[in-house]
DNA sequence: CGCGCGATGTGCAATATTGAACAGACTCAC
DNA sequence: GTGAGTCTGTTCAATATTGCACATCGCGCG
């Protein structure tokens, strides 16, 4: 790698491989990491979209977040923490860009704009997370379901309008709402006889308009 | 200041006054900045605790996190954020360093042993946040409230030995553990029955032995 | 086709939680 | 000391939530 012979781009940094970056695929479903796994690697995602969870003591267990495209997997890495504290595993079949923590760190000190665009991330996780603390201590379970698939649908397509949930068990979104897996499916179908969603011939989920 | 005269410390930096840093001081309290006030400066915390909450589209407000001596409040402001998201106010009388963001930002862009010790700050708060949702959404208030005590007790004495908490109203507590005031009551006297906690005479807890 | 399998729809009793009320204890200013 | 204001202990009916069981559905596969 020549010094400075163009100008580091940190996206370019970030979506193709190098010297301690490999990129990786996985299988819908497959373990990317599970915690208290050793924690020496960033991941990026390029393709998919990777679920985080977390087992609680009693062994019921929680998802934390849903990430995709651009986002970053297992940055608590960079905390020197020496173990995972949280699970994560591809939702889809998905294709991420392994960073050798050490490698990142480096590059970190010395790429201010690569450090830009990570401080950035960061802090909205943060506030993203202050946000999910939020609704889960004041809304009930309807709520927050309600809360959870709009926000899918404004992820996965840009516009409103074309509103459409990927399909998504049941007992996944009782992972990401916190509750049950039939209090799912009772608000589900009270949503539909609303009127505000209603199923695709596929299976997928739209919002009425 | 001369450049360079002598290495930069970061913690002097996060702990004095300076050009763009000024030490405040906060009645118990006093609210430090409110959700949609414009988000232009950081604060270091110097003496006392503070505590960020936030209210819920339909009126009721949680408590997201308490912070104390040397944590940082409204770092969300870093993230371009024009308004604050959560409400800061003094949890006792604190002083707190407020630092202007232009003047952080810079900072940061030269001085790698602050931007490290943000980092690292920022990234464990990830973490912690993502343990507090964790704990939210699998355990039961009860535990909830045991683990917030717990915590509590742990952040204000180094050593478990001396398990003490600062007097808490339960409407407080209530707004942290996420549930209401009459339920914090009873649990509290559950665990006194049970011998877990006492009640010291100044009306401060102690964990029993 | 008929089977197995995973996912969903539904019902229900046991619990947990809310929200409101009210009395008593405590604190602080006057 | 008195009174206002705040916090706590306690109660209770109305709801929300859990955990389970079981029927049903859709689908791939031999």
């Amino acid at each position: 790698m020549s010094k400075r012979a163009t100008a580091f781009d940190p996206r370019l940094f970030l979506s193709t491989a190098g010297t301690g970056r490999n990129m990786m695929s996985f299988k819908k479903g497959q373990m990317i990491f599970a915690e208290g796994d050793t924690s020496d690697a960033v991941f990026v995602i390029q393709i998919g979209s990777v679920r985080l969870s977390a087992k609680s003591p009693r062994g019921k267990n929680a998802t934390l977040d849903i990430l995709r495209a651009n986002d970053f997997v297992g940055k608590d890495a960079l905390t020197g923490q020496p173990r995972r504290t949280v699970s994560a595993s591809a939702l889809t079949s998905s294709q991420l860009l392994r960073i050798k923590k050490r490698v990142l760190e480096r590059t970190l000190s010395r790429e201010i704009k690569l450090s830009n665009l990570l401080w950035a991330y960061v802090l909205g996780r943060n506030l993203r997370y202050q946000q999910d603390l939020l609704d889960q201590r004041c809304s009930d379970s309807e709520k927050r379901l309600a809360h959870v698939l709009l926000l899918e649908a404004r992820l996965e397509s840009g516009r409103a309008s074309a509103a459409l949930i990927p399909k998504m068990r049941q007992g996944m979104l009782a992972e990401i709402v916190g509750t049950t897996r039939s209090r799912i499916s009772y608000f589900m179908n009270r949503f539909r006889e609303l009127g505000f969603i209603h199923y695709d011939a596929s299976g997928a989920l739209r919002f009425a308009q």
